[in-house]
DNA sequence: CATTTGTTGTTCTGTTTTTCACAAAAACAT
DNA sequence: ATGTTTTTGTGAAAAACAGAACAACAAATG
């Protein structure tokens, strides 16, 4: 069974979902494939080719109408809204993601952090903040499925054991150990340090005036070869 | 002309070199494909594959050498020791990664952090942060080639203009505005709030007792087609 | 009303990336 | 020595993904 809503397509509709939210607020209400391309960064036919996809209609020459894929999108990837999440680890990582205000026009509520030594952590912080020993209760509860993993290397695993025998079933993950997808917790792991480790890459190899690669093995063989075929 | 070193294929070597440095630490001396493939989760197949397509080869029994590795993965990669960055917005998410603990073995130096009211910043951070007006001269005499961009959504674009005029080469972005590579400046997105929701997206998708693609269009037709064409 | 223009919808094709499967080689055991 | 086990290395198959091209159509124009 092919999936259809494949990982990088469910990226793409967010970001869609969020310009439209943006440019609804400022007024518009037609938008053309070419602009929301521009907008997340891919070629207008893969928008174009996304929306067909979900049988979602533009008109012909006038784009397409904000309102109607806005209410398309909310229907296909949920609204969202009112969702609950905990954040395991209030340091600073943890700390900096309950007070990000980049969520999309506040769909997710930070329903509570949690730390080893909840007391220390006089910063003002919004959200209340509870001992490690009341999570799997809260999160059984209050019905939490999705948590936010920000605490230190060493008890990363330990957590993430612990959120799943609470029931958790879905996890992003900010520590630098790779977690593991299991049947019922989905793991998304986001590293900071490899992050910053292949932008370095990258920006290194473009800035050398030969190419990178050519100290990795030949493949001038295979042209050697064509060539000798000829 | 195919690049060999693919973006996901980096991103594995960066990982696999990050749990080679931890095995080496612990004692260990030959490591086999599974192992790095448990660690990264990935197919033991594809560690393999990605060592053949870089020549680096194993014994036929006993797996891969980690001194070996390390050292081949370093030459590859480059060493990207010694390397200064600079973090531009120290809100909740710059001075969190200004602090952050899980840099591969301190290969980086947070050079500077740089804020429009650095004053305001009472919080102990190790790093000295300046005012954005001396951000172009520091980038320039400091020779910075990558920042970390972690300003407030309404300013994003016009800090990511005076990165660039200032000569910045390489731009984690952690706005939520997508900013688009250039010639003279790879950027690389991180976009939380997207994440959070692709997660939720994922986790409701796979909590659902009915398939949530059903409530899209129909392929039942491919289907139908293919029968009546036997 | 005819013509031009602009934008979508979709097919087809191409590329890149991953997985499968198994032969080959080395180590080990008997 | 001989056989058995384990693990690599890799060619071929499969899957995932994107891009180019262009017909179809609606709107605008004169």
């Amino acid at each position: 069974m092919k999936s259809k809503l494949n990982k990088e397509l469910v990226i793409r509709l967010l970001k869609y979902r969020r310009i439209l939210t943006q440019l609804k607020s400022l007024g518009f209400e037609k938008v053309f494939s070419n602009n929301l391309g521009d907008a997340i960064g891919v070629a207008p036919a893969l928008v174009r080719k996304d929306f067909s996809l979900l049988v979602l209609g533009g008109n012909k020459r006038g784009g397409y109408n904000i309102d109607y894929l806005s209410e398309q999108l909310n229907r296909i990837l949920g609204k969202s809204r009112e969702q609950k999440i905990i954040i395991v680890g209030m340091g600073k990582i943890g700390s900096a993601v309950a007070q990000y205000k980049g969520f999309h026009q506040g769909d997710f509520e930070v329903a509570a952090g949690f730390d080893i030594s909840p007391e220390s952590l006089l910063h003002k912080i919004e959200v209340p903040v509870l001992p490690m020993s009341q999570l799997k209760d809260f999160i059984q509860t209050q019905q939490i499925e999705v948590a936010i993993l920000a605490v230190p290397e060493d008890v990363a695993t330990d957590c993430h054991r612990q959120l799943k025998d609470a029931g958790i079933r879905g996890i992003l993950n900010f520590t630098p150990i790779e977690l593991k997808t299991t049947e019922n917790c989905i793991i998304h792991n986001i590293n900071i340090g490899v992050e910053i480790e292949n932008l370095f890459f990258q920006v290194v190899k473009s800035s050398l005036p030969f190419d990178v690669e050519a100290a990795l093995p030949d493949l001038s063989d295979e042209d050697a070869l064509a060539d000798a075929e000829t």
